[in-house]
DNA sequence: CAACTAAACGGACCTCGGTCCGGATCGTAT
DNA sequence: ATACGATCCGGACCGAGGTCCGTTTAGTTG
């Protein structure tokens, strides 16, 4: 449970980002600055913005995601339930702002941060790190990640996938210039799919490391490279 | 409407299939003979299934999957609450069963049927003709396939599912022996998700034959062998 | 045909996500 | 300091999925 309440820490202590308001579209992954014509929250917005992301960690780690009530976290901010709805939306939306710091993190690591993940690196290597760091940190966060999946319409267009796939669209081009790395991309994506590593790995009982080969052996065989060693 | 309509026309007509009871578990999609075991429906049991099915079928023509609420099920049906949830589970397991007859069909279509789909053909063939089938049954029914999606945690451990992955696996098996095949068949599968169909078709505007073509140019890569033509 | 049991029935009931709107509050302009 | 409007708050309310359990009924046995 650490990671969760390292973020919502996290966010408690920086300053508020702003939710988007008329159709709350979940955290923005893709901007990584908040933007000077942001519309800043209220001052009470902003705190109670803060208390229920802690009151929301704070029953995951007691009673898992299960736990997670609207009412319930309404209640233990001291807050109406209204307000939990008009800041995150839905649950998904406000389960999505829990994980939103660790896919902030992982964003900075594959646009800035040093190689393999980072630029730096060989599009191929790049394309292996960022499967594998995907793999652990969504494995990290089992139980929220599944939690926060948005129902099968909004998935795919969901910003946060979006982000991630990019990211695989851009990389895919720059190894396969002539592929349809759009389409390519979605049979990568799905390999990282937090309900597929819940099944191979929890009811299956696979390892993770298994995963990992498997992921850059699907890599290689897309690409039509050779699988590293 | 009328594959769906067909197809409850067919399930009230033929003998009921008994519906898993304990543990509901949605049709068994790879059981093609009910098995002598199975425990018989009770005579008014299996009427009220048919009329539960039939009145499911009317309110999707109606008002759309939207409109399938379990209590305007049971009160078309003119049957209590309670009946349908014991018959079907949930409301997946209801939505499921309308798919159930499209389902059998195609699976015998490639258990049995005539090549490429059927055996006969080359692997590599069948799992082509396999993909193809897929992505238009899908997009024949997507708003039902969308809706009868389960949550994320059983989706992949679904009979419906493994009985489609399972295919593919044994197909793969014939095709590279070497490859851990097990990992392999989950972005091929992924690729054919309703999801991602109703993404790429309905809010971007794919046609469907970029999907087709899409997945022979997956099939090919994964597999490592030459794109047909 | 009567007795009996396992199965099926039905609908009241509970929970939880999501909506709505009158009233309180913040930030600002004067 | 005061007044004002935009924003936010709260909790009553609603709809739908899912559960429970007392009652009814189909099928079987003697």
């Amino acid at each position: 449970m650490f990671p969760v309440l390292y973020a919502v820490f996290m966010s408690s202590v920086l300053p508020p980002f702003p939710q988007p308001q008329e159709p709350v579209d979940p955290p923005r992954l893709l901007e990584v600055e908040p933007g000077p014509g942001e519309p800043c929250l209220r001052a009470d917005a902003a705190r109670n913005r803060a208390r229920l992301l802690e009151a929301a960690a704070r029953l995951i780690a007691e009673h898992g995601v299960a736990g997670v009530t609207m009412e319930a976290v309404a209640a233990a901010a001291q807050v109406g339930k209204g307000t939990v709805f008009r800041r995150f939306g839905d649950r998904t939306g406000l389960l999505m702002a829990l994980l939103d710091h660790s896919g902030r993190q992982l964003q900075a690591d594959f646009l800035g941060g040093p190689p393999p993940l980072g630029p730096g690196a060989p599009p191929l290597e790049r394309l292996r790190a960022f499967g594998v760091a995907v793999l652990y940190r969504s494995a990290e966060q089992l139980e929220l990640q599944l939690a926060a999946q948005p129902e099968p319409t909004r998935r795919y267009a969901h910003p946060a996938y979006q982000a991630l796939r990019t990211h695989v669209v851009m990389l895919l081009r720059q190894i396969l210039p002539d592929g349809d790395c759009d389409l390519l991309s979605h049979p990568l994506m799905a390999y990282l799919d937090p309900g597929l590593i819940h099944h191979l790995t929890r009811q299956r009982g696979m390892p993770m490391e298994r995963l990992e080969t498997g992921w850059t052996d699907l890599v290689a065989r897309v690409t039509g490279t050779e699988p590293p060693r």
